[in-house]
DNA sequence: CGGTTAAATAACTACCTAGTTAAATATGCC
DNA sequence: GGCATATTTAACTAGGTAGTTATTTAACCG
């Protein structure tokens, strides 16, 4: 995987598992047992999601005892959503007919520059 | 790889290439040849990339003789977009004294409910 | 048809990921 | 010290990813 700071936050966000646990920590700092209880996994495939959010800096770990309390860090999940926003016209743009139109022409021009 | 739509998003996401190749899309719909362009790598390599971000519904392609213009589809961004959504409050907040108070309260009542 | 251009596929390498079970480590408590 | 609990590390398997070069497919052009 790329060593830059957003594929690193993108890569930790493509697990379904990571993402529960980023919403269980929405609620609040938990230890390691309590974020593996919903997930019929054992603890060491937990230990590592944690430890690949971690490298992410989405979340820090503590020590209390022998508990390893869990944070979320949302700096990256910001990052991300910042780069998602530069396309926000897209998503935004209604696909009408002059969208259509216009990209259509553009692809006839191209065309047409081959043809010259 | 989990086979859920966001999961793909972020997949796709998670490379700084994918991530060139969806912002040069952004100003129009172009062939894979001029895509690869900018880039140190095989036209296979790009392929590959294509094959990935069209997989995740990112771009579309079409075809236009010999040449494959590729499309941004902006639906899964905004997906993703939506879900990071969900976390603005915590990049928000302000982390000041009374978030740490509130945190560290937490922290000792699980302490204390253990020590019982 | 033959040559050229655009793009995809095949076959391969190296490495990363997501999971497992078993063992090790860290800490609190008696 | 020794047991119990929480968590991590080790060693392994199966499968995915990112790249390469060589080959193949598709379409236009003369």
């Amino acid at each position: 995987m790329s060593t830059d700071p957003l594929s690193h936050t993108f890569a930790a966000l493509s697990d379904p598992t990571r993402r529960a646990i980023l919403a269980r920590l929405a609620l609040g700092e938990t230890s390691v047992t309590e974020l593996a209880q919903p997930f019929e996994m054992s603890m060491p495939a937990i230990s590592k999601h944690l430890k690949v959010l971690e490298r992410a800096g989405l979340i820090v770990r503590g020590r209390d005892a022998q508990w390893r309390p869990c944070r979320l860090k949302p700096q990256p999940l910001k990052d991300a959503a910042q780069w998602l926003e530069h396309y926000r016209r897209f998503w935004e743009q209604s696909f009408d007919r002059l969208e259509e139109y216009l990209r259509q022409m553009q692809a006839k021009e191209r065309k047409d520059a081959r043809k010259k």
